[in-house]
DNA sequence: AGCACA
């Protein structure tokens, strides 16, 4: 018969289809490229690109089957291998008879896009591609697109970038879609108002649906950046190329049931905040969901573990200002150990911070780590201000000030903290530094704090004494809050990374 | 380099 009895370790005898599998083939290609490469050998109805794991794969299917094996043969006793791009292509019959799911070459517009980030790498580009300097760069150069306003990104970055430097675990986890998705945000709203934006994980990267009013907006999105590579100088050295790869969803309306660090409803700033939204994998230290019974609240009550180092008011100010202003504070010791709480002037910062900060350290190494519950407290009762408690509503006029009146929050009093004096070597430096900014310690454990420094404020903390809290934020935060085409963006849209600016809306 | 689906 037939049975050409072939060997078992390969398949070639694939039985005939219609449609073709292609593999091993560049990341970037294309559905025309598909087109290109099947139309000697007949009409290519429809074609599927990006497949896989690594999306080179692919499939075509001719109009018919004779076409299909044409091909087939043709490829099968060529010298010159099938080619996309100069790499060569695997071909062989698709287990399937037809293309399943496919847009059409013509693929239907929609208002909303369904966005990926494309790349070896792509789940890595949201932590790493979006260097505070270079976000600047991403627009105002025009690589993605051109934008005037770019402070809601910056602001954002300015707050998550190094932390991912630290690599957290748990910020491994949800940082990614925190960026990726105020990136997005930002880059889309160039071209209208975006209604709503889910972000998710898949194999390959990150994918996001982009909802806009309407298809031509969409359209006009869509035709501007697909197929944008991310400019190679916002990656890290050893990031692989990514780019943005648009097609049209066929969703007309997504469904956002929470404001989340994944999600986001813009037509309705008053959708609740989902505490378990960056949670669901992320939090490895406390309870999942036995603990969701804690009813949110603007105060939160953090515990301190493994206190190797003193943890002072102000560092804890610092730590707590990167993501709102921080009113009150308030220090005990409790079962042996530190406690503190940290009042917010509302729900969603404190929930925001919790989310954040839950289960990491204050310093490297493990050391002073952070466990943070929310109180039952709304409001503090600060009897007095000293090292163990503090109010930072209420002006102190013994305070050193970077920044006179730039925030209702005030600074602490650099000078007259105690920890302030523990760097007997500013003396000699004076004469260069300002009294109130001595050189930034090194060594010893204060340049761990440094590190918490930055990982919460970087601009600002890069010059800054480590205990001056971040009073001297650039006031950039007008612009970010009224994105140009967005009616208003609710804090939790700052991808989840609120800087510790005044907040004034919900 | 080996078969898809936000």
């Amino acid at each position: 018969m037939a049975s050409v009895s072939s060997q078992p370790q390969f398949r070639y005898t694939q039985p005939p289809s219609k449609v073709l599998h292609l593999r091993n083939l560049p990341w970037e290609c294309t559905e025309e490229e598909l087109i290109e490469l099947g139309k000697p050998f007949g009409k290519v109805v429809n074609t599927k690109c990006n497949v896989g794991a690594n999306r080179n794969q692919a499939f075509i299917e001719f109009a018919d089957l004779n076409q299909a094996i044409a091909m087939i043969s043709y490829y099968a006793s060529s010298s010159e291998p099938a080619q996309v791009r100069g790499k060569t292509v695997y071909l062989q019959y698709s287990n399937r008879q037809e293309i399943v799911n496919n847009k059409t070459t013509a693929d239907v517009a929609g208002n909303v896009l369904l966005v990926t980030i494309e790349g070896q790498d792509a789940r890595l580009v949201s932590i790493d591609v979006l260097h505070l300097d270079h976000v600047k760069g991403i627009i105002s150069n025009g690589s993605l697109v051109h934008r005037e306003k770019e402070n809601m990104c910056v602001c954002l970055l300015s707050l998550t970038l190094p932390l991912s430097s630290l690599l957290f675990l748990t910020y491994l986890l949800f940082l990614p879609f925190r960026l990726c998705f105020s990136f997005l945000l930002h880059v889309f709203s160039a071209f209208g108002f975006v209604h709503k934006i889910t972000t998710f994980e898949k194999t390959a990267g990150f994918q996001a649906l982009v909802q806009f009013s309407d298809a031509e907006t969409a359209t006009s999105a869509k035709s501007a950046l697909d197929g944008r590579i991310i400019p190679r100088y916002l990656l890290s050295e050893n990031i692989s190329p990514c780019t943005l790869r648009i097609t049209y969803s066929a969703h007309t309306d997504l469904s956002v049931k929470f404001q989340s660090h994944r999600s986001r409803d813009y037509t309705n700033p008053y959708l609740p905040v989902a505490p378990s939204a960056i949670d669901g994998s992320g939090q490895f230290s406390l309870g999942l969901d036995g603990k969701k019974l804690e009813p949110e609240s603007n105060v939160l009550l953090a515990s301190i573990e493994n206190m190797q180092y003193a943890v002072t008011l102000d560092v804890l100010h610092m730590v707590f200002s990167a993501f709102g202003p921080v009113q009150k504070i308030a220090m005990f010791d409790k079962n042996g150990g530190l406690q503190a709480l940290i009042q917010y002037p509302d729900v969603q910062t404190a929930v925001l911070a919790k989310d954040t900060l839950e289960g990491h350290c204050i310093y490297d190494g493990g050391f002073c780590k952070l466990h943070l519950s929310y109180s039952r407290h709304t409001d503090l009762s600060i009897k007095v201000n000293n090292d163990r408690s503090r109010d930072y509503t209420i002006p102190n006029p013994a305070m050193v000030n970077l920044q006179p009146s730039t925030l209702g929050q005030q600074p602490v009093q650099a000078m007259g903290g105690p920890a302030a004096h523990q760097y007997n070597g500013t003396s000699y430096a004076s004469g260069l530094q300002q009294p109130t900014m001595p050189p930034q310690p090194s060594g010893g454990w204060a340049s761990t704090v440094l590190a918490v420094a930055q990982q919460s404020m970087p601009v600002q903390m890069s010059n800054h004494h480590p205990y001056v809290p971040p009073s001297s934020m650039p006031q950039t935060n007008p612009g970010m809050m009224r994105m140009p085409g967005q009616g208003g963006v609710p804090p939790a849209a700052a991808g989840g990374a609120m800087p510790p600016y005044r907040s004034n809306q919900m």
